[in-house]
DNA sequence: GGCGCTAGTGGAACCGGTTCCAGTGAGTGG
DNA sequence: CCACTCACTGGAACCGGTTCCACTAGCGCC
């Protein structure tokens, strides 16, 4: 049992350890008679060539690191799964650094563009800052953002300002003038992006119907359910209340949802709420939101560091992914006697 | 930029190149100046060890393989929250394998239980068959299952077949006695057993209250939402109509939820409603729920493996932690009329 | 028959660490 | 003054693959 390796192969078949490292890596160069010999060989000792091994004289790690924020939220667990799509059967393994703390965030950033470490690294909504742009540019590390922008990288986004103005114009559309905001903290320690742009967007189809802008009907907090919830009781508390909201997320849009439940206020006849991603769980609370591809942001990401390991250039640096506006049941024309 | 190896470092520093090796891996000795002159000879190369050769000379991998069935399902993903807070700052490496199919899970179990792979590795709800056990104890890996049993292994479990009882225990004290049970396929493909355990567990309950079990109040299907909502509406359209249902899952109870929505039957006044694992949606559903510690299976699962790499064996193979019934507005007593 | 070409092969050198063994020089004791 | 530690050091050997170079044998062609 105890490790057999190649130079053992070589002499149970009768050949040298480069015969049997031409058969194991399908160099046609090997007779037939000869290739059969060592295969047999490797068959009755159980041989298994041992990838590190393997990756020292090859010089690559055959690994590929994903650093990914929370990866306990269903957007970014289903980016993940993207990925490892992407990544199976290729050889590939990928590592995973799952980022809750700045300080954890800075150290990965410190120390993963290392080429002895990983080929390639995948960042999921974080973007660099210049001083780390510059470090990894030197490293020469293959990198791929997803759901982050960086001019120099490669990356795959989408448009967070036509979502943010798709979500806002649909509900103008539908008659709203006050429509209300709820995000992420917009200039939070993360540096996450996506909250300001869909903001950006809020703001567009705003200034576009003449509506004017209404900081009070702005909430940001930290991301999640039960903060979200709280802004909507403050942000519903307003006199006049807001007909909509818009949240930057499904999850903080479920937040809002809650909220409303709580002060009896009826989903979609007083109050319509849109969310942003279309996850899971936005199915099944018919929650009207804007989709985005998950999944393929994933899939997409991890392709393109593959062929960037492969050493062919993608095309464009940017990828960008559509997104698209899914109506169910929480959004409806505004209320009666409202404006 | 290029690679700098120890030579070039001991070239610099003027030394041989086990002595740098010594300061790298702070063996006492080394002189403090001889220490020092390697030391910034590191640092003005700019030198950084390279893992992959560092692993081949130690014959360790410093790497774990965790394997996971659907990693999007909340309950999965949350153990895994608990192993990678359990390995992050040890220096290993946590690789991630999705097990989707059957075929995946075959190959994976073929696969992975090589010592020139990892040092150790996890695997989340997935029992090895006998054959596949003897298999790991063969190649003598270091592993720790994390819900799931199998009698050599070390392994982090709850008492299902008791939360399963707790669960349906607690609805007979509500004074329910039409129970509906939904699960998973009892005897499906990847052989989880944590419905089947629970299954007994309601058994049990049952029994125990002098309740007659009817095979009609039990529907198994797919796991997911979607088709637990299927279940449950078939389960609702028989008579007499259960009073209340336990789901195997907290995604399952969702299905219920809605089915029960859907249909206009009032939770809990005319529905009693329990699942199990309490995730995240489980609280803001205001599910009643019994509580597995998810996330604090996957860090002892993580510890218990580092133990056992450390060389040291855990004083019993079985971990069990505990359930909790957690009570909340989905469960209620008997609707009147009714029993 | 001699020449060139090619398919096939063996094995040394290499990847970049760690480890172990054989020094070396200073210090100590008799 | 010599023998003997002992702290420290240099560097060869090793981990287990891949690659490249040198070599052989067989074949076709003039």
């Amino acid at each position: 049992m105890a490790a057999t390796t190649i130079r053992d192969v070589a002499k149970r078949a009768g050949v040298g350890v480069g015969t049997v490292s031409r058969v194991l890596n399908d160099n046609p160069l090997v007779s037939k008679p000869t290739r059969e010999r060592v295969l047999t060989a490797i068959e009755d000792l159980n041989y298994e060539p041992s990838p590190i091994a393997r990756r020292l004289s090859l010089g690559k790690t055959l690994t590929i690191a994903v650093m990914a924020p929370f990866f306990t939220r269903p957007s970014v667990v289903e980016r993940l799964r993207g990925i490892e799509a992407g990544l199976a059967d290729t050889g590939y393994d990928m590592i995973l650094h799952n980022v809750e703390t700045v300080a954890r965030r800075d150290a990965y950033f410190q120390q993963l563009p290392r080429r002895e470490r990983i080929d390639g690294l995948l960042i999921i909504s974080l973007p660099p800052k210049d001083r780390e742009a510059q470090h990894f540019a030197q490293a020469n590390v293959p990198l791929v953002l997803v759901d982050a922008p960086y001019p120099e990288f490669h990356r795959v986004v989408i448009d967070d300002v036509y979502g943010g103005y798709q979500a806002t114009r649909y509900l103008i559309k539908l008659g709203h003038r006050r429509i209300g905001f709820i995000s992420d903290i917009l200039e939070n320690k993360f540096h996450f992006l996506s909250s300001q742009h869909r903001y950006e967007g809020y703001l567009m189809a705003l200034e576009e119907a003449g509506i004017a802008y209404h900081p009070r009907y702005h909430c940001q907090g930290e991301h999640g359910r039960v903060e979200a919830r709280r802004l909507a009781e403050t942000l519903l508390a307003r006199q006049p209340r807001p007909t909509a909201i818009f949240a930057t997320s499904d999850t903080q849009a479920v937040g809002v949802l809650e909220a409303a439940r709580r002060l009896r206020i009826a989903v979609p006849d007083q109050l319509s709420v849109i969310g942003f991603d279309d996850v899971d769980a936005a199915g099944y609370l018919q929650l009207t939101t804007v989709r985005q591809p998950l999944f393929e942001s994933g899939l997409k990401g991890a392709e393109l560091l593959l062929q960037i390991i492969g050493g062919s250039e993608p095309e464009q640096p940017e990828t960008i992914l559509p997104t698209e506006l899914v109506v169910r049941e929480t959004t409806g024309p505004v209320p009666d006697g409202y404006d």
